[in-house]
DNA sequence: AAATCCCTGACAGAAAGTGTCAGGAATGTC
DNA sequence: GACATTCCTGACACTTTCTGTCAGGGATTT
């Protein structure tokens, strides 16, 4: 019997008595009692919550109802959590970046089969790069979260965006675009995406972008290729190809 | 990163994503394909159906609704995004922040009451503050894991700590100490922490740190006062006050 | 005081895990 | 048909982890 068994037959075994103590575990596990105390500690370490009191009569018993209730994230919660998560481990290696990596692909994992996959798309349209230079992040702002709204509509349904661009050199003008990715140089947004009318892969900054909608009459390719990188070389960013 | 928290970290990257390759798999996890077959092997053996396509194009396929699931984070999942997300909240202004922290609270809300109360007490001894300056910054490497474990223990069981201290003059000290708090200023870690021998508060940086492991007969009162600022400033810290 | 029970540390031998190499079978592409 | 891709298995040396034993500490009840 291997330790993984064992340790689903433990789990069963307390959840099946109310207490026991870790002698007859250990005799109904066939293996000694240290060993016993080592899978109670790892059962704990994988968040199961168990009371143990010592002395004549005492035991292990299982907290029941502390154990998980499913959690229900939106799509915006693990969004945020997933970008949190990589962007500190980019900023510096932390040293619970292990755990975030688990605890991510978990929380991937709870939604629902639609929505993961959804979601897993557009985190991946989402490159974080090195903080911007200093001219750049001078003048700056967040973008606004409707704005990234409206982005995240157009990434999942695959919708075309209009919008009003102010270049470097304050000429507006009126852009259609296919959206294909973000690039995060904090505190800077860049939106990565191919200019309809031009025809050409463009980078827009979101702090220039001006009353984006969703074009209705414009969709993309259903599975186009996507980004796969994870810090990107300006000069050598190229768009996204339809499969 | 053991094989069990490898498992559940496979198990969760079939439930997110939809089909992936073995190799995609393998690169994920750390581990040689050889490996994540035989994970692939056990997790069959645990009763999660699969399916795989061989050829190009094909993968493995995690068939879902064949098995109970329910989202169980340890506590360094948590600890790690939530850490995560207050050091990128402070680094950057994010869109999604308010996500975030909402995300947090369900995460929160997902332990158990007393790992909860445990849990927010770790996370508020835990100080992010601005990167270092780059002369402090030279040199300085993450703190090991198992370190940093043993400080986490020493917060939670209110345990004093023992360890090798080489301080900036290169002599090197035995110290006893009552760990209050981390200051994270990235990539440099230090423990906030009070000199039982010399009765003073200090900082240590973690990097210079070695040999530390706990003290068995010093335990601190039952809940002294918890640090509660954001950023701290160096010269006006104060050491923790028993209640 | 004594007994019972939970829990931890240390250490050596045992067991399991891991990577590398080799190869087979199915599927799709050119 | 040749080739690349992908799933999958076996074997073997090497490394890591696990396990039992021993020792001891602390809490609780009798």
């Amino acid at each position: 019997m291997s330790r993984l068994d064992r340790l689903s037959d433990l789990e069963a075994h307390l959840r099946a008595r109310g207490e026991t103590t870790v002698g007859s575990l250990a005799a109904a596990l066939g293996v000694s009692e240290r060993t016993v105390f080592r899978d109670l500690a790892a059962l704990r370490a994988r968040g199961l919550v168990m009371d143990a009191d010592p002395g004549p009569g005492g035991g292990v018993r299982l907290d029941r109802g502390l154990s998980p209730h499913a959690v229900q994230f939106t799509l915006a919660e693990v969004v945020s959590l997933w970008f949190a998560a990589r962007l500190s481990q980019g900023a510096s290696n932390l040293p619970w970046s292990g755990a975030a990596r688990t605890g991510l692909a978990k929380l991937l994992g709870s939604l629902a089969r639609p929505r993961a996959t959804e979601l897993h798309a557009l985190c991946r349209r989402v490159i974080v790069g090195p903080p911007a230079s200093e001219p750049v992040r001078a003048g700056a702002r967040a973008p606004e979260r409707e704005l990234l709204g409206t982005f995240e509509r157009a990434f999942s349904e695959r919708r075309g965006l209009g919008f009003h661009y102010t270049d470097q050199q304050g000429r507006q003008t009126l852009r259609r675009v296919e959206p294909h990715g973000l690039l995060v140089e904090p505190p800077v947004w860049y939106v990565l995406a191919r200019d309809l009318d031009k025809g050409e892969p463009r980078m827009f900054r979101m702090d220039r972008i001006a009353r984006a909608r969703l074009l209705p009459d414009i969709r993309f390719h259903p599975d186009f290729a996507v980004i796969d990188v994870q810090v990107p070389d300006r000069e050598r960013w190229r768009p996204l190809t339809a499969a």
